[in-house]
DNA sequence: ATGAAAGCGCTAACAA
DNA sequence: TTGTTAGCGCTTTCAT
C-alpha cells in the first residue's frame, strides 16, 4: 500500500527548506519569514499533505484524546452527556473514545486497552459505582467522575445536586397537601439513589412528616420496576396520595400500574418524575419532573478534565448542577381534588 | 513528568534479551523460546509494562480505530446504532471515536482532524445525506453509510428495508380496512424518508387507491411536526381514518394534537409509528409501530467495515434489515369501530 | 531462536 | 530566521 500523503520531509524538499521550518509553519510558530512560510504554504497545497497525528502524538508523548466510559451510550441521560463532553473537547482540539462497559470486567479491559497502552491521556468515567468497576480505575490519570461524587479517589466529579432535587421534589407534593407520599429510588448502590432519597427524607422531616421506611421501593431505573413498585405499594397495604419516581421511565410504569387498578393521576395519585426526558410532555399526563441538563454536565466534565490535563497544580474539585422543577399535569393539589369531589367550586 | 509506564527496551534489559525478543513475546509470536518467554514475561509483570499503542500504530502506519460521525449522539437510533458499532469494533480489537457532525461544515473539520491526519483509518457516517455534508467525505478510505445506500460513492452501506417498512405499515393499515390513510414524512431529503413514502405509495397502489398527494406532510421527525401535520391536514380539510408517522415521534405528536381536536385513537382515527422508541408501549394508547433494531445495524456496519479494512478485495456491498410491525393499541379495523358505534356486536 | 539495524513522521534542543 | 541532530517506542527486515 503505497503512502498516500506526502511527509514533512517531502514538503521540505519541495519548498527548498528544511523539515523543521516546515514544521514551524504547520504549528503557526512565528519565528519565521514571511517568504518562506508562503513557500511553505504552496508546497503543502500542491502536495496536498496533511500532519500526521499519530507521529506527533508520538513525538511529543501525549494523544490529546480522552476515554469516555458510560454503562451504555443509549440511555438518553448517558448519551447526553456523552454529547456535552465531545463537543467540550472538540471545540479545544482534543479527541474521545467513548466505550461502553456494561459491567466492571469490560470496564477493567477498557482501562487496559485505553488508558495503559497510553491511547488515551486522560479519563470521563460516568456512574463509576454502579458496580465494583472504580476499583479498576487507573492510578495517576486525569479522571473526571460524573454522577457520583469520589469516596476518596483523588478525581474531579461533576454531579447533579440530586439532595436538593430530591428535597425540592418532595417539597412540591408537600406544598400541595400530599403527606403520604411513596418513593420509587433507583438501585440503591448509585449514590445518586441515595442523595435523592435523602433530600425527600429531610423535605419530609422538615414538615413534621416521620417517613415509613415501607413507603421506599428500590427499582432499577425501567419502566417496569416502576410499575412492579405500585403493585408492591398496594399488595402490602401501603397508602398514599403521590409518589416520587426517581426517573422518568419508572414514573410512567408507576403511572401506568395505578390505571390498571382504577387509579387516576393525578387525581387520585400525583407522580412526579425526575429528568424530564424526551416526550415527558406527551404522555398522558405530562409529566411533572426535576428537569436536569446532562448535556452540560458532559460539558462541565471535559472542560474539568482538560483543566487538570493541561495545569497539573489545578486544585480538585467536585461541581454540582442544579435540578429544575417542571410542573406539568401529572401532579395536583390535594386539596383542590377533594373539593371537586364534593361538588364544591371556589 | 516522568514516564511511568516501562519501555520495552527496560523489559529487555532486565530479562537479559535484546527489545526484538520482548517484541516477539507480546505479538504471541511462535518462534520463542518457552524459557525465554518465560523471563521476558516475569519482567513484564515486574515491571508493569503495557505496550504504547501510539508506538505500535506509528511503526505499522494504522490505528485500528475508526471515526463514526452521526448528526447528534442523542438520537435513541442514531445512539443505539453506536453502541452497536462500537461493541463490534471493540470484539475485533478496533477502536472508534465517535463525534457529532450538527452540520456539513462541521462533518468537513471532523475528517479533516480525524481522517487527513490519519489518526482514523476508516469511516462510519450516519446519515450521509442529511445535508451537503457526503461532498467532504474522504477519498480512498474504508468508508460505510448508514441510513442511506451509496449515491455513486464506493462505500458500502447498511440500511433499514424503509420500502418494504413503508409497504408494510400502509398494508397494515389497508388490512385494517383504512382507506384514507394521511403520511407524515420525515425531511424529504432523507433517503429514508423517501424509500419508506415509496413503499406507502405501493401498497396503495396495489390495493388500487390513487394516493392525494396532500395527504402527505413533510415533518422533521419532532413530535411537535407531528403535531403540525395534524393541524395543516386538519385545516386543508383533509379527510382520513388512519394516519402512517414515519417516526414514532412525530406519531405521538399527531396523536397529541388530534385528541385537542376531540378525535379518539385509535377509535376514530388509527395511527402507526415508525422505531419502537423506548416507552412506546408506554403512551396512551400504546403504539403500533415499525419496529427497526438500530442496534444490529450498526454492528453490522462495523462489521462491515473492518472487512474491508482487513481484505482490501472484499467487494462493495449493501446490506439491508427488514423492520418489524408491532401492533399495539393505536391502530385498529375501521369495520369494527363503525360497528361498535351503531350498536352492533359480533 | 535471537539479535542488530533501520525507519515510521514528527517535535525538541541546540547550533549556526 | 533556519538547519542539524536526536530521539519518541515500537515493528520490520535481514543476519546470525
Amino acid at each position: 500500500m503505497p503512502r498516500l500523503i506526502a511527509t514533512i520531509r517531502e514538503v521540505a524538499a519541495r519548498a527548498g527548506v528544511s523539515h523543521q521550518t516546515v514544521s514551524r509553519v504547520i504549528n503557526g510558530s512565528e519565528r519565521v519569514n514571511p517568504e518562506t512560510k508562503q513557500k511553505v504554504e504552496l508546497a503543502i497545497a500542491e502536495l496536498g499533505y496533511a500532519p500526521n497525528a499519530i507521529a506527533r502524538f508520538m513525538a511529543h508523548g501525549h494523544t490529546r484524546t480522552f476515554a469516555c466510559l458510560s454503562p451504555n451510550l443509549t440511555d438518553y441521560t448517558f448519551a447526553s452527556i456523552i454529547d456535552g463532553a465531545e463537543r467540550e473537547a472538540r471545540r479545544q482540539k482534543y479527541f474521545m473514545i467513548t466505550a461502553s462497559a456494561p459491567d466492571a470486567d469490560a470496564f477493567g479491559s477498557l482501562v487496559e486497552q485505553l488508558v495503559y497502552s497510553r491511547q488515551t491521556d486522560a479519563l470521563l468515567v460516568i456512574n463509576p459505582y454502579v458496580d465494583e468497576r472504580y476499583t479498576h480505575l487507573p492510578k495517576n490519570v486525569p479522571t473526571v467522575f460524573l454522577g457520583a461524587k469520589p469516596r476518596g479517589e483523588l478525581v474531579d466529579a461533576v454531579v447533579l445536586d440530586d439532595e436538593l432535587a430530591g428535597l425540592d421534589a418532595a417539597e412540591h407534593l408537600l406544598a400541595l397537601g400530599h403527606r403520604k407520599i411513596a418513593v420509587i429510588a433507583g438501585p440503591l448502590v448509585e449514590d445518586c439513589s441515595q442523595a435523592r432519597l435523602n433530600g425527600y427524607r429531610v423535605a419530609l422531616c422538615k414538615a413534621g412528616i416521620c417517613e415509613e421506611p415501607t413507603l421506599a421501593y428500590e427499582g432499577d431505573w425501567s419502566a417496569s420496576s416502576g410499575h412492579r413498585a405500585v403493585n408492591e405499594f398496594i399488595k402490602t397495604g401501603q397508602e398514599f396520595s403521590a409518589i416520587f419516581a426517581q426517573n422518568d421511565r419508572m414514573a410512567v410504569g408507576a403511572i401506568q400500574a395505578l390505571r390498571e387498578i382504577g387509579q387516576r393521576v393525578p387525581e387520585d395519585v400525583s407522580v412526579i418524575g425526575f429528568d424530564d426526558m424526551p416526550l415527558a410532555s406527551y404522555f398522558d399526563p405530562p409529566l411533572t419532573t426535576m428537569r436536569q441538563d446532562p448535556f452540560l454536565i458532559g460539558r462541565e466534565a471535559a472542560r474539568l478534565l482538560i483543566c487538570s490535563l493541561e495545569d497539573s497544580s489545578s486544585t480538585r474539585q467536585v461541581v454540582q448542577i442544579p435540578a429544575e422543577l417542571i410542573w406539568r399535569k401529572s401532579t395536583i393539589a390535594k386539596e383542590v381534588v377533594a373539593r371537586r369531589m364534593t361538588g364544591l367550586v371556589y
